[in-house]
DNA sequence: GTCTATAACTAGATAGAC
DNA sequence: GTCTATCTAGTTATAGAC
């Protein structure tokens, strides 16, 4: 019904501007006013196109959040694997050290979150919404890509952390992941006080990933 | 136009049984679904109400659902700040413990998410997911509970940890709230692997807490 | 105080001209 | 590939009977 289009031979080369615009504008505005609450309208409105362009290029609104995360996701996860392999690699056959699995883990999402090329800090704000958004769309899609990643960092985490049970890495990873998404919201954001909060990439990648090794070392009662 | 139902003389004495199924009805399906996509037709309909009754009773949806959140937040902060006077009552005029004052902030949240009583689980996953939530509703009403409450507790813990700024305690204290909530999420979700994610609340509080002060003490590279 | 019916509006999707 | 006009369905809010 909706072929995708198709490019060939003589027509414009790159996938349409248009579909790029709207893929800029609508990752603008969910990030600053959550999925349900901007319409086709309000994306096409601000890409310049016409209200029909959604459903020409992706197919309807679901289908254009998917590319959404699409679109980022992807060279993010690619990114923590290809660290995380580093990290395994210059263990040689040893345990990886658990401060390189964590750097693998996290930095590339600070990287992202603050690198204009990747989006900058829409994205950030715009996954930290979403790993806690009911919507099924959101969730299937970054369900997607985060799974195989994970289930990767778990194992190196086992073994990194001999002595910490699945259980027992699974809660902590999950505070860190809340702690990182809390702290990606409110980058950039205007504080009651005036103040505006700011960090550059490579200060708080040091600072969240001493964070994780802490929470990662510390004695916890009963544990 | 829409003035309170006036309880007075003769009539029902407690605040009209439909208005409590309302809020009860909307907090269950605003926890699972997320507010915006809960229409007043959902919530009427489980509550075994009709559709008027919420223009009835609250004046409209976005009215009722900052009632739904001052119903569960204003327990919660008082007990907080119950809390942290007793913790600073004990240290007499020297500063308070910072274990003492992290759990008077953290205790009560994971006591009321998983007390029947205070809403349960439920709660526990709408205030997490507000506190993403871009909605300006929620946003602004949360912040009206929320802000006298945390000034109180920046001022303990700058006493506490004469050594932090007030910057990095801002830093750390958003950080343990993005956990915070992470984990209140994650709370009785069925995992990948079938198992259920559960801990009662002692524990949890416990863990927590432990959490909180590593977290609070750990040394951060250029801090 | 409760309910039904409906008004006024906005959503996403589509058909067809250009 | 782009645009306009329109369809259908869903939304909140309200008016008025009971």
């Amino acid at each position: 019904m909706n072929r995708k289009h198709s490019i060939k031979g003589s027509q414009t080369e790159r996938p349409c501007v248009t579909r790029q615009r709207i893929l800029d504008a609508a990752e603008k505005l969910f990030a600053k006013h959550g999925i349900d609450a901007v319409s086709v309208r309000d994306i096409t409105g601000a890409a310049g196109a016409n209200l029909g362009a959604v459903n020409y290029h992706f197919g309807g609104k679901d289908k254009l959040v998917a590319a959404v995360f699409d679109r980022r996701m992807a060279p993010l996860m690619e990114e923590r694997l290809r660290r995380l392999a580093l990290a395994e690699a210059s263990a040689g056959n040893k345990p990886p050290k658990l401060d390189a699995v964590l750097d693998a883990m996290f930095r590339p999402s600070v990287e992202h979150a603050m690198s204009p090329r990747h989006g900058g800090a829409l994205i950030g704000k715009l996954m930290a919404r979403s790993m806690v958004d009911p919507n099924p769309v959101v969730e299937k899609t970054l369900g997607r890509h985060i799974e195989p990643v994970a289930r990767r960092f778990d194992q190196a985490l086992a073994r990194a952390m001999p002595g910490l049970t699945a259980e027992d890495i699974f809660w902590r990873m999950h505070l860190l992941i809340g702690a990182l998404h809390q702290s990606l919201l409110m980058m950039d954001r205007k504080l009651p006080n005036g103040r505006t909060v700011r960090m550059d990439a490579e200060s708080f990648s040091k600072r969240f990933v001493a964070f994780a090794c802490a929470a990662f070392t510390a004695k916890i009662p009963g544990v």
